[in-house]
DNA sequence: CGAACCGTTGAAAGCATTCAACCTCGGTGG
DNA sequence: CCACCGAGGTTGAATGCTTTCAACGGTTCG
């Protein structure tokens, strides 16, 4: 419930960019015309902003945790992401907001107004360049989940998930604690899931001895490498790029 | 075969932004120094580039159709997207390439490298801001898909798919055709279901009369409206916005 | 003409879901 | 203080949707 690095749409791994109150910074260099940046509080299922309201703010979690979901007109839910602090929310909007974003539990959030960033990333060009990269870094992990959601099954999504929230904690020595603010629910609707399945292949991991449950919302990684495997994501596979840099169409 | 809008990743459906050669217009704006955006032609299963290659390049389809996928390590495939004439490929990836790009069909591609571009953004804001819009609508149209395959069912996934697809073609009168370059395994990976269940949801639409499928490649729409209902998208919903925009939580 | 590829269709199997019961834990109030 | 209640989590059994495996027909191409 402590860590501090960003969890955008789709777990983030790479931990970098860890700057808490960067566009605070930004927009206290320039000149006070405006507010500084208002904080404001949510309670654990206060509602941020809805999907398909205007998009003329962008917020930053400075503590607690944020979903992002959309809806069926029928109730079902799918939750695009879990924001932790250092997170941004809002930058990658159109006009209109694409999801719905709802504190899970108590938490902070940073306000800014579009024009406030856009016009910071004007004179700065260091921020907007950040802000890009944060784009990237968002699309990146949204296609990872793609691949978890179109072509994964119950254990390899529930693997997924847990290295992927291990690795916002930046590498402590393993048995890795990691802690999950949301519930089943939650995490059943990230993966595609049932919350009685997530519970399910957690026992499951749980009698195999790669997981322990101390609590509910408490898992140590017992077997980190065997999770990965079972994840089956070749996250950080070296170069296999000299060896496709011939015949690229465009030498023709 | 012969749509011009672009069809990113999860094919978008506002055909706003249709110009074709805009990445070449701004090039050529440039003093020469560099050679014109090379066109190269692609065979019908030739790999544009890998994922994880290094992201150098940023691509414009000219013609024909490529897919966009990701790989799990025994051969599963996710299909990211289906990029058709005016997509911008590659624009979005950080330092390396988060998918493999291959040709559907026979295609001619624009090459452009990243620094050219950035070096045209930087001269051209107007640019600078398209290629943002660009991103936006990419990260908007994944976060559809991800309701789709964590949420849908085969039937829900077929109709949407065929509704986005013909979303490309501007609104000519209904009854709509459509026509489908990729194979049914594409539609699968696209879809997260495998190529039988595709096959026979199609049949099922076609017994059930809201399309009809004269060659296997080409689809008509009979009943647009119930495949809308049946797809569960509220696509375009009207401002549901000015009825939630008291009670905000940074009011307080 | 035969091989290969693609799409379709059938039958059986499997994995996740659905429905339901039970349990624990906090909070509340008698 | 303890009974009651609701929320969240776990677990079992049955159902079902999708997958898997397989066969068949059509088309293309060497």
């Amino acid at each position: 419930m402590s860590q501090n690095s960003a969890l955008v749409p789709a777990l983030d791994k790479q931990p970098h960019h860890r700057l808490h109150p960067v566009l605070a910074a930004f927009a206290g260099s320039e000149p006070r015309h405006l507010p500084a940046p208002l904080i404001s509080r949510l309670q654990p299922h206060e509602i941020l902003f809805y999907q398909g309201d205007a998009a003329n703010h962008i917020f930053e979690v400075v503590e607690g945790v944020i979903r992002l979901y959309r809806l069926l007109p029928d109730g079902r839910r799918a939750i695009a992401g879990f924001l932790y602090p250092g997170g941004l929310i809002g930058l990658s909007s159109n006009h209109r907001y694409a999801c719905t974003a709802e504190a899970i539990t108590a938490a902070r959030i940073r306000r800014h107004t579009r024009s406030q960033i856009e016009a910071a990333a004007r004179r700065h060009p260091e921020l907007s360049g950040w802000l890009l990269q944060h784009m990237r870094d968002e699309l990146a992990a949204v296609m990872n989940h793609l691949l978890l959601l179109g072509r994964k099954n119950a254990q390899e999504r529930v693997a997924s998930f847990l290295i992927a929230v291990a690795q916002k904690k930046t590498a402590c020595g393993r048995p890795l604690s990691v802690d999950l603010p949301m519930s089943r629910a939650d995490i059943g609707d990230y993966l595609g899931l049932t919350l009685e399945t997530v519970s399910r292949v957690l026992a499951k991991l749980k009698a195999a001895r790669l997981i322990a449950l101390p609590a509910p919302h408490q898992v140590l990684l017992l077997q980190y490498d065997a999770l990965r495997e079972l994840a089956g994501e070749d996250d950080d596979e070296p170069a296999a790029e000299t060896l496709t840099a011939q015949n690229k169409p465009w030498t023709h």
